[in-house]
DNA sequence: AATTAAAGTTGACCGCGGTCAACTTTCTCC
DNA sequence: GGAGAAAGTTGACCGCGGTCAACTTTAATT
C-alpha cells in the first residue's frame, strides 16, 4: 500500500509542474523565479531543489512528458502506407509543431538536448525511444523498396534528424518561417533520398 | 589620427579577452567570475559590460574570432582538384576538430548559434561568410558534373550542415567519439550525396 | 504508546551576473 | 589654457539560482 509519503511526493512534484507551466508560460523562463514558483507550488524554495537539481530541469521534465506523449500518439497514428516521404515529413513536423509553440522551452530543450553540459543517460533513453519510434517505420520502407538496404538504419535516422535539426535551427535563427517549415523539410528530405549527385554520376 | 581613447579602447577589450581566454581555458567558463576576469584585465567589473553585454558575449567574441581565422584559412588552403565528398569532409573535420578542442567553449558557442534566444543580425552575418565560402566549392562541383544543377544552393549547404549539427550533437551527448566522427561524417556526406533511394526508385 | 531512526522540508545565506548613479578622463571649442 | 560637454569607469547594490544546517514529519521497532 501507499504510504502518506509516497502519495505527498506525487501531489508535491505535480504541483511544482503545474506551478512551472503556468509561470513559464506567462512570464517565460527567466523571468521566473525559483521562490516564486516554489510559494505558487505551496512549498518552501528548498524542496523545490530535492524534486529537480536545477531550474532547467523541471522545464525539461515536462518538455520530456510531451515529447513522450507526442510519440505515444505519432506511434498509434502512423499511417505505414503513405510513401516514406510524407511520412518523415509528417512526423517531423508534427513534432516541429509541438516544439515551436513555445520558443522559451523549445530553447532551453534544444540547447540542452542537442549540445548538453555532461554526457547523460536520460539523453540516451530518450534517444532509444526515439529510435524504437522510427526503426519499423524504416524497415518496412525496405521492405517496399522505398530504402535502400545497404544502410545502417541509425545512419539514416541521423540523416533525417540532422535535416530536423537544421530546421529547427533556422527557424530559431529567424531563417524559416513557420509557414515555410514543411515546404522546406520536404524539399531537404527529398533531396536526402533522391541524393545530391546526378544521376549519371551513379553507377 | 587616433585619440588616447580609441587606443584604450582597443587594449582594453583585448585585455578582457586575454584574460577571458585564460581564465575560461584553466577554470572553465562557469567557473570563472566576471570580477575575477576584470581584475585579471586590470578594469572594474562594470567596465566589463560596456565592452560586452553579457558574459557569453565574451566567449562568443572569441569563438568568432577563431571561426573567421578558420575560415580564411580554409578557403585559401582549399584543393578544389579532389571529389566534393572529401572536400567536405575536410572542411567540416577542420572545424569540427578546432571546435571541440574545449568542449565548455564549443557548447555556449553552439547553443547559441543553433538555438539563440532572440534572431540575431550578427548570427547572419557569421552565416553569410559560411555561405560566400561554401557557395564557390558548390559551383565547380557543379560545373565539374558533381552535383545535381537542379536545386538550390543554399539547400545543399544547409543539407551538409544539418549532418555536421548531427555530428556535433552526437559528440557532446556522448554518442560519436573524436575518432570516429571522420568515418561517421564521411558515411552521412555520402548517403547525402548518393541518395537514400535505391536506384531503381530514380527514374 | 514511546522511542528512535529515516526521510522530507525550510528559509537564511552565499556567490554570481548584471545595473546604475556618481565619478574621472578625454575631447572640443573659444 | 580653461570651461563645459561627452565619453568612459567604477564598485556598491539588486535579484536570482542554488546550498545546507536546523527543524518537522513519517516510519519502524519494541
Amino acid at each position: 500500500m501507499e504510504g502518506i509519503r509516497e502519495k505527498k511526493k506525487r501531489e508535491t512534484r505535480k504541483a511544482i509542474m503545474q506551478a512551472a507551466v503556468q509561470l513559464f508560460s506567462e512570464k517565460g523562463f527567466e523571468k521566473t523565479s525559483i521562490e516564486e514558483l516554489a510559494k505558487m507550488a505551496g512549498i518552501g524554495k528548498g524542496t523545490v531543489y530535492s524534486y529537480f537539481q536545477t531550474k532547467s530541469d523541471i522545464l525539461h521534465a515536462f518538455c520530456e512528458d510531451e515529447l513522450d506523449s507526442l510519440h505515444h500518439e505519432l506511434t498509434t497514428n502512423a499511417n505505414q502506407d503513405i510513401p516514406l516521404l510524407e511520412q518523415m515529413v509528417s512526423l517531423y513536423m508534427s513534432e516541429f509543431h509541438h516544439i515551436t509553440e513555445n520558443r522559451e522551452f523549445a530553447r532551453i530543450f534544444m540547447q540542452q538536448t542537442a549540445f548538453p553540459r555532461d554526457v547523460d543517460l536520460k539523453h540516451l533513453q530518450h534517444e532509444d525511444s526515439y529510435l524504437k519510434l522510427l526503426f519499423p517505420l524504416l524497415e518496412r520502407a525496405q521492405a517496399k523498396g522505398e530504402l535502400r538496404k545497404d544502410l545502417d538504419l541509425l545512419y539514416i535516422t541521423g540523416h533525417f534528424y540532422g535535416l530536423y535539426l537544421l530546421l529547427l535551427s533556422g527557424w530559431f535563427r529567424g531563417r524559416v518561417q513557420k509557414e515555410e517549415a514543411e515546404v522546406a523539410l520536404e524539399a531537404l528530405f527529398r533531396q536526402a533520398l533522391e541524393g545530391l549527385h546526378p544521376q549519371s554520376l551513379i553507377s
